[in-house]
DNA sequence: TCCATTAGTTAGTAAGCGCTCACTTGCAAT
DNA sequence: ATTGCAAGTGAGCGCTTACTAACTAATGGA
């Protein structure tokens, strides 16, 4: 043992990052309620206080790592259909925008789809979360006669499901490869239920 | 006050039903885990330790209702489409099958649906749940080219996520009245789905 | 009627949790 | 160099929690 190095403490840079990719593997795989701080420290190599410095608490964290996925969700899927085009195009558009924020860092995504239960209220009636603006899109492509008439709220179910189910399967590792492979394949599911009889 | 009823203690029966629909409603409300075993007891009308005398601890509890859906899903689906039949007329007995289980107790349904994330293990390959073996079923129906070839764990995850969605969207109030009204739909969907291009 | 068994009650405990606080460290501006 | 501040540390505190044990009440068969 040399003199000269007296049990020098290594301390940590760059914790912050460091808690959130620790939280959000721990979250995904017990839960946000049975992941302890103390895990998500010792994870993230870091001290338990540290957390506190970036955030006022557990809830805090995992809210902010859900929103952050939440709220990007909202406008690529807003401007997706918005933008001008056929309904294939601009059905096109979202389903690969939802992929492609997959892909980019599937363990927030995965965060964001198994949280959907802990975060979304159960009653109230949110105005402007991803699932709602779909429903409007659908209303007016109806309204529009560029669909046939149904009713929006089940098909806004029906189609994001095609979706968001296969995303959960891909998270219980029943679909190999890249999201964004089976796009092509969603764009033509939901196409055939939108038309469909 | 009169005398000859001094502090009459009210000792309740039936306890074990109580417990159950108590937990179930919290566990859908607030989470398996936020859901403490005083407020089950209290939700009840029942003292703590009631609950012990039925189950071995609060998450032998939650099992014990997530299976209980559970396994009744795997033998309702696997016998509707084991069936002889059409393929329209085997899909639709699954469906019809769901919808009425769903509807005969929806509480201890969706309790089965917001909580497949935390008992279903992320990793392993099950054999025998309802996904794998409706699956199994849209292998058979493609090897005896009753409906076009496809990947079958993409249609799977596709076309149970038309009805699951739905499920959950109900859950949050999004689907009016009772779920198997909408049976017919998630049928024809489906259909669309499988027969697409 | 008696007693064995089941079902429910109550008070309590140990463990584990999120979070705080006094402290230290490194960096950037002066 | 000096200093101010943001960032990181970790022991420990107060509180909640799931669970237990000793007890009591009801049930029902011999």
């Amino acid at each position: 043992m040399p003199a000269n190095s007296p049990e020098r403490k290594e301390r940590s840079r760059n914790a912050k990052p460091r808690i959130e990719r620790a939280a959000l593997q721990l979250f995904v795989d017990e839960g946000v309620d049975a992941a302890t701080t103390r895990q998500i420290a010792n994870q993230a190599g870091v001290s338990e206080g540290a957390l506190y410095r970036h955030y006022k608490g557990k809830d805090e964290l995992a809210l902010a790592l859900f929103m952050e996925t939440h709220n990007r969700l909202g406008e690529m899927l807003s401007e997706a259909l918005s933008q001008p085009g056929t309904v294939e195009e601009r059905i096109h558009r979202a389903v690969l925008a939802y992929c492609t924020l997959a892909d980019k860092d599937w363990l927030l995504f995965s965060f964001h789809l198994v949280s959907l239960n802990r975060f979304l209220p159960h009653d109230t009636r949110r105005e402007n979360d991803p699932v709602t603006r779909f429903e409007r899109i659908l209303e007016a492509m109806i309204a529009a006669g560029e669909i046939p008439e149904a009713d929006p709220a089940l098909l806004t179910a029906m189609t994001l499901g095609i979706v968001m189910q296969a995303a959960q399967n891909k998270i219980y590792n029943r679909l190999p490869g890249p999201f964004s492979a089976h796009a092509p394949a969603f764009t033509r599911a939901i196409l055939a239920v939108l038309y469909q009889k």
